[in-house]
DNA sequence: TGGGCTCCTTATGAAAATCTTAATAATTTC
DNA sequence: GAAATTATTAAGATTTTCATAAGGAGCCCA
């Protein structure tokens, strides 16, 4: 029913943190200070995410998450210290579905978490051993959701808020088609939708525009008609 | 863990969309067509929270509210039809916390049982026998939140969408103080808040002028130094 | 088969509304 | 009086709306 939720970080406080959120969002939390410790929870339960410490005292936590991955699909996201570049990269090859550099804010960690669960709960699937940021398409377009940055072509990309969050979600679906309703209740949550609503149309041209892009010949967002847009993979 | 949720429609793709919507959720919805099928689960049942209709075919949603409020203290959402003017006022009087009319947008509804948990849990205290919506306050400010409306002395008082949403959350907590941490979050969810955002202050700001409210003399919202705004109770 | 019709969806451009920022002032607390 | 918090103001950025255009899909019928 709940999403069960497996923490592991030796920083007490960072643990504990990320628990009462969690705990807050009615997630059952799993929290161990030791990878050691959570090895047997990852046996005998059936969890729906995991949030690893990559600096563990006893076991990395990147055989921890390899360990995970021999045996589940669930989303991993690896917590990691804002200098450790080399170890990011890592990361990125072993299967982990996000990442997130410590220090944190407590929110955008929850709204990770629950970003990658809708997507494990809708597909059931995760994102194929790629973290999720920073996401490269067409070799060309880079986006770091942790710097809310972007590049196009080397260069920056500004992008306003809304057109980051646009870009974000057509570049999470990897090539999936998203209607503009479903951008929409991303973007603006509670608020409600209505077919006379044209705003994410205009975003959607703003962003083509920034980028380059033609409706007739886009290299980038793609009409899918009658469904939505896309971001082709590739 | 999950929240329990108790649903009674006798319309059943009514009852049954609002399982879907809930369940989606992550709650626990225990949905019953029939009322007198709901009483056993209300005695044997810890509930956090019922959706009833009013038009039952067996007992009245009203009396199936008392019933609920003589011994639970948990939010209960009222189901209306559009013109049941009549019934909504006799609603105001009998324990419900909030009523959504027919038809609705799930995603709304799905909102309104979030806020009413969110309040529920929080202070473990239901709106003493008062629905959130319309809140009326200082006999002169009447806030529709169904038809995202505000009355004032009888006189629209024209808000946009984000001084709106403040002026519901002081409402709703009825002279509790508000941070304004805490009505960013409210309103803008996964962003992240720090405190050189003055965006709160501009938007209380332009309230209390559309309102005709001082700083040094507020009708409204009063300002607690240190801690947050308020509008107190009478 | 395909032209022409209509309906529906998406695109466009510009104005209007709204929100955010930033610099500065006022206020409260200690 | 100093430090922190809140208020004020106006410019600048962003978002939304609105009116209108363009494009695709299905249908009818010659």
């Amino acid at each position: 029913m709940c999403a069960k939720v497996l923490v592991v970080d030796d920083e007490h406080e960072i643990a504990d943190l990320i628990e009462v959120y969690l705990r807050n969002e009615n997630y059952e939390v799993f929290k161990f200070y030791f990878a050691k410790e959570a090895l047997s929870c990852i046996e005998t339960t059936e969890l729906d995410l995991a949030i690893l410490d990559i600096m563990l005292p006893d076991i990395n936590g990147f055989t921890l998450c390899q360990k995970i991955r021999e045996q589940h699909t669930y989303p991993i996201i690896m917590l990691t210290a804002k200098d450790e570049e080399t170890d990011k990269i890592m990361g990125l090859t072993l299967g982990a579905d996000d990442y997130i550099t410590k220090p944190f804010r407590p929110l955008e960690m929850v709204a990770r978490v629950k970003a990658q669960l809708r997507r494990y709960k809708k597909y059931n699937t995760t994102q194929s051993a790629a973290v999720t940021e920073p996401v490269i398409v067409h070799s060309g377009l880079v986006m770091d959701v942790n710097k809310h940055e972007c590049l196009l072509n080397e260069k920056p990309l500004e992008l306003t808020p809304t057109e980051f969050s646009i870009l974000r979600i057509l570049l999470e679906r990897k090539g999936g088609v998203v209607s503009a309703e479903e951008l929409f209740h991303e973007i603006w949550k509670d608020e409600y939708y209505s077919k006379s609503n044209n705003t994410i149309t205009v975003h959607i041209r703003h962003l083509r525009e920034k980028m380059g892009d033609t409706v007739e010949n886009p290299k980038y967002i793609k009409t899918v008609w009658g469904v939505g847009y896309k971001i082709e993979k590739q």
